[in-house]
DNA sequence: CTTCTCCATGGAAACGATTCCATCATGCTT
DNA sequence: AAGCATGATGGAATCGTTTCCATGGAGAAG
């Protein structure tokens, strides 16, 4: 239980001052045979700066936070690993959370980072654009991954708002932008797209939408895909919970019997969908054909293997890592990550 | 961007000196008046007080590490979930890392959680117990989970070491204990059992254990469960990576079609062994059965739905953590979890 | 009435790093 | 040879917090 070294004392040790041995470690000036007798001298006291001492007088902790609704769904911990890989070969720490898809957990995460002067976060947002704002506007840096926050319900006051606008003669600026917080997410539409014409093609017409929370995009591709008569009863949602998802996929199978494909929006959508498909005694893909989002390793294990919309979960979170470490100069667009459909088993034709 | 306030604002705002506010916000003695108008201060300035300060004048940050192998594996996940929670219940920060099984990785880790203060962490090992001594030498209060780390090598050292001290005519001291370390484990010597008396019970004789790096303790355990003379060739190990248990398990089967039963030491392999039996082109249970570590909601989706080795990853996860920040005065024993046996569809009788 | 105790309070030191600035030596230019 | 530029170096300030200690006032005990 020793206590470490500090500056002071390898200063001590190689005979120079403090300034000098800060110097040589950060990479400063210093003369070749000064430099070389700190650093043996640090090394042989295993000095290691403390990041307290720095992360003071600088003004900023290192380090970058990452938030995720829940670490048991292979597809973040996908993620999760692609934000460590960057942040291991930037020698940054990363401080972790997980929101439970809970905005007020999450909005506490935030306080808590922001506490920790962890300034910079990587977060599958579960709150909307609104619970967002204060973080940005107490100059976090934030880069969502995988999901967009919700739209803020205060959408309709949009409207008269604008109207105002007018009425003062102020030129219609645009109205209350979300955030301009970059994001790196999966091309949706068009993984949806492709799963949908996919279905189509093989003669289904009752398609079936199972979705998540925080994934508008995906639905909404899903209703463009399916094309004009949207048939409402089919598009069913479930929360973050795995009781919820096995609830609504089952409730969905029993109400619309007539439906002979479904398309689910996430793994944990997908699993239930297996499991509600089983207990009905549906046959997978003879009485019901099913796509999932995601492609985990475990959808290779499913008899039949499930079909996918594989992402890059790894990529998304290494790019995201990347995006907010180096947030400087010009503010990131955002970056949409391409999907593949890949067929397995879990696919069958109409009948 | 806006910087945030400091103690000293809000002891301006309050009138008040920057002792007192933080005497009331440490919950140090104030008089009701004082403290009720630095609460009211404080809560409309939204301070915050600076980790970075506080952790600077008491010479240790708050938080804890976490170490595991890889994210991508729900079991970790579920370990994960756990520490975080009871974390977040103790409003500690969780400073994350993902190791790949490499030793090497995981001290780099250590000296980062090192430099950042960070001095208790929970870890799932993959380094000996000889690569974790610096670590609490240093300082660190470490709780293992799920796993011990490996025996040394200089394990056969030990023997001269003891002669020499009765030689010297020291008490017989106890020959270097590995590492006096608290950790949190599964019952792996019962679970193992139970498997493999079960399946014993259905008649199999010849039965296989694929193993994973770091579970001594299961292997052990299943030599002993299937007793007297052990067929050493049903015994086969795979490094953490996925292509590596897949090719443990591919070779076991191809090597000894004659083994009627498995027994998968962690899901990674027993994943393996569900697709190297598919590939094989080996019936579960028919031609095979297997019995997987871990319960994963996966296991349920396989067909036929895989009867495994349930341990308790979460509270595995949450007692660690509570250990890890309750290392106060006594030092805290090992804690061993239960295990169960979840009986599904991966095993029948030996034909 | 005096003295003692106790409590609220504020000033100031400390924590360990970075960084500005002054100092000093060295070598070059004129 | 003198002045000047350059580069190495150390002193000291600073970051925001906690905590030790001194101060002062009020109430209690003698």
């Amino acid at each position: 239980m020793e206590k470490r070294a500090t500056i002071k004392d390898v200063a001590e040790a190689a005979g120079v001052g403090i300034a000098t041995v800060s110097r040589v470690l950060s990479g400063g000036s210093a003369s070749p045979g000064t430099r070389e007798r700190v650093l043996a001298v640090a090394a042989q006291l295993d000095y290691r700066p403390s990041a307290a001492g720095r992360n003071l007088r600088q003004r900023r902790t290192g380090g970058l936070g990452l938030l995720v609704p829940d670490l048991t769904d292979t597809f973040f911990g996908l993620l999760a690993e692609g934000v460590l890989a960057h942040a291991r070969s930037a020698g940054e720490p990363v401080v972790l959370g997980s929101t439970g898809d809970d905005p007020e957990q999450e909005s506490e995460m935030v306080g808590m980072l922001l506490e920790q002067g962890v300034d910079r976060v990587v977060a599958v947002p579960s709150g909307d654009a609104e619970s967002w704002r204060p973080a940005v506007r107490a100059g976090m840096t934030v880069v969502f991954a995988d999901r967009l926050p919700g739209e803020s319900p205060d959408q309709d006051a949009e409207g008269p708002d604008h109207d105002l606008m007018l009425l003062d003669g102020l030129p219609p600026a645009p109205p209350a932008r979300p955030l301009d917080t970059p994001a790196v997410l999966a091309d949706d539409r068009s993984g949806i797209r492709t799963a949908v014409r996919y279905l189509k093609g093989l003669g289904h017409r009752r398609i079936a939408y199972l979705g998540g929370p925080g994934h508008e995009r995906r639905v909404a591709a899903f209703r463009e895909a399916v094309g004009a008569p949207v048939d409402e009863e089919l598009i069913v949602f479930a929360t973050g919970s795995r009781d919820s998802a096995y609830a609504a996929a089952a409730g969905l199978f029993q109400s619309r019997p007539d439906l002979s494909a479904v398309v689910a929006g996430g793994n944990a959508l997908g699993e239930a969908a297996v499991l509600a498909a089983r207990e009905l005694d549906l046959r997978v893909p003879r009485d019901v054909s099913l796509v999932m989002y995601d492609d985990v390793p475990w959808a290779e294990l499913c008899s039949p293997p499930l079909t996918v919309i594989a992402q890059p979960g790894r990529e998304i979170g290494y790019r995201a890592a990347e995006l907010v470490l180096r947030a400087g100069a010009r503010r990131p667009r955002t970056v949409v990550l391409p999907t593949e459909l890949i067929v397995r088993g879990s696919c069958g034709p109409h009948r």
